[in-house]
DNA sequence: GGCCAATCTGCAATCGATTACAGTTCTTGT
DNA sequence: ACAAGAACTGTAATCGATTGCAGATTGGCC
């Protein structure tokens, strides 16, 4: 900047509010100042401009899997919404790994080097639990955290799996599983609870070893399918945490002899893009995935200029009917 | 840095050596540090480090679109093997928008905000032509970059979809499509190139037409299946872009009645997480993907080492039968 | 001519670290 | 007792911006 400032014959202050454009600066001044620019190619230093003003411009998200597609979708809404407000995003893949997260949030949000923090962890550092450099900057997506006041933009889960469950329970299905997504997950605890909602409206049993799963993934899916069908009464209908469960489970059951929906009703969980794509189509559960990061990171950019947002932001879910759910037969 | 050094009392020089663990100091000095910081929670302030050695600790990684499970991937590796070096990654979806990747290279990577850039884009935004500032910072993954001296981690594109063709040539299939990505893509242009060699090499002709696509996505896969079926005399199978585009195909010929592999063999490009759970398994190449992403990163980080490093790295793709592909009846 | 207001402009402090260089204290050998 | 050297420690410059405050210039008006 001093370059610029010899070069255009005035000093650095003004080279300062030229840039910014202020009101301050004579246009004379500004034209000399913007060719010495031009001529130099001088890029403002970040770095520099961030100490002072004490912004960093970043958002740091963490994510158990930026590979997961449902996530993915999350994270192409939250950049562009920080994208229009001028912020970057930087991506932390934790991979539940909450030691990494510690020490991650701690140098990022309080070392000065990001703004604010977007979780999709379900999880709050506790590095950050009573650190007031973190107050007012942190937003959950997708799973809410538990009792520390951290605003949040979710879907009602357990409602949506209640709808999802009963939707089978009207097609006339009476022996109804459940796979579920990992032990102590957030998110499979909501669904599970919706789950058994529905059957117990519904006034149907859930016998042992009717709720599976383990995992968010199709090896999951395909696992559970088969430990469902070694069953003596096997179910006539299976609701699933995700879609990438559906897929491993509607997988296992047609290698096993049993066309779905036929033999087998399925629903799925998300709408992942394959949903759609795959035979048969796949009933399942809608969630508005790229407008909760749009969300969340509004309200956290919100946040950051002192606004007032509320606490939870709950988005509609849509049921999506394909062919994978039926009658049974 | 001043408080601490007051409640040690020592003189701030001596609380930043102490941190960085310098043996210019006392072991009583370096306690009385260590606990004046454990009492205060103290945590280095990362911009002022950052300004003061120029270093930012911050890639960032230039992706069309961050939902696209291929990218995803590499967006792991890198994520990985950044992580791994106690660096951060800050992801930009440009949405092949040249002028956005422009502005964000100029601010970002000129403006000191990260020391490095890699591109899944295929393309180097013009603002970083001759910026002596970027020479020697960046580096390309999955696309080269045309005659600017960039280093590079890809795929042989062209000698993958040759092998891809050859297996279709080799089960007996004489009319054989393909379904390409984006026009104007690089990696549509080579797998294309690829397509065209085995084809000549068999001595096969590739009638006009026989050459549809236009992206890598699902809806492109169907629309263009829906097109060679619609031809007086369609091919017995398509050798596909991406895995997108194949799933997307199989699901417009299933839905015209025509059997995958039986009436119509299909070939993907990729093998993303569903390949091997759709109906049929799908038969495609495989590309190490995260190993491209970690790759690149670490040519990357060697470079801002200053080592030297291979002009471009090429990773070895595998063939995946499945069972989407079967000779013609 | 003299005074005031309006309009710029520049000096220097500031953000929060790192580190060259100079200074202090303590050992040790003679 | 004194010099030399080892082992620390502290002062202040530095990284590259922004901005409060004071000073300079200009124009208008009586």
């Amino acid at each position: 900047m001093a370059d610029i400032a010899r070069l255009a014959g005035v000093s650095v202050a003004t080279v300062s509010r030229a840039m910014a454009g202020s009101s301050l600066v004579s246009q004379e001044n500004k034209e000399r100042v913007a060719s010495a620019v031009r001529q130099t190619g001088y890029v403002v230093n970040q770095v520099a401009r961030g100490l002072r003003l004490q912004r960093s411009g970043l958002v740091l998200v963490m994510v158990p899997s930026i590979a997961n597609p449902f996530f993915a979708h999350v994270l192409l809404g939250i950049e562009e919404a920080l994208q229009e407000a001028g912020f970057g995003m930087l991506v932390a893949n934790t991979g539940d790994d909450h030691a990494r997260e510690d020490v991650l949030a701690r140098s990022m949000l309080t070392g000065g080097k990001t703004e604010g923090l977007i979780l999709l962890t379900g999880h709050c550092p506790d590095s950050l639990r009573d650190e007031p450099q973190a107050k007012g900057r942190i937003v959950a997506v997708s799973e809410e955290i538990a009792g520390q006041g951290i605003p949040s933009v979710t879907i009602d889960n357990a409602a949506a799996m209640r709808e999802a469950t009963a939707h089978l329970i009207g097609l006339g299905h009476r022996r109804i599983a459940h796979l579920a997504g990992p032990a102590g997950n957030g998110l499979t605890v909501q669904r599970l609870a919706g789950f058994h909602a529905a059957m117990r409206e519904a006034g149907l049993p859930v016998p042992r070893g009717m709720v599976g799963g383990g995992a968010f993934t199709i090896q999951a899916g395909e696992e559970g399918m088969s430990r469902l069908l070694a069953r003596q009464a096997p179910p006539t209908a299976v609701v699933c945490a995700n879609d990438e469960i559906a897929i491993g489970a509607i997988k296992a059951a047609r290698e096993r002899g049993i066309p779905v929906p036929a033999g087998m009703s399925v629903v799925g969980f998300d709408d992942i893009d394959v949903a759609r794509a795959v035979h048969p189509g796949l009933t399942t559960i809608r969630q508005p995935r790229q407008d909760l990061g749009r969300e969340a990171a509004r309200m956290l950019l919100a946040l950051l200029a002192g606004e007032a947002v509320v606490r939870n932001l709950c988005l509609p879910t849509q049921m999506i009917l394909r062919a994978s759910t039926a009658p049974p037969s």
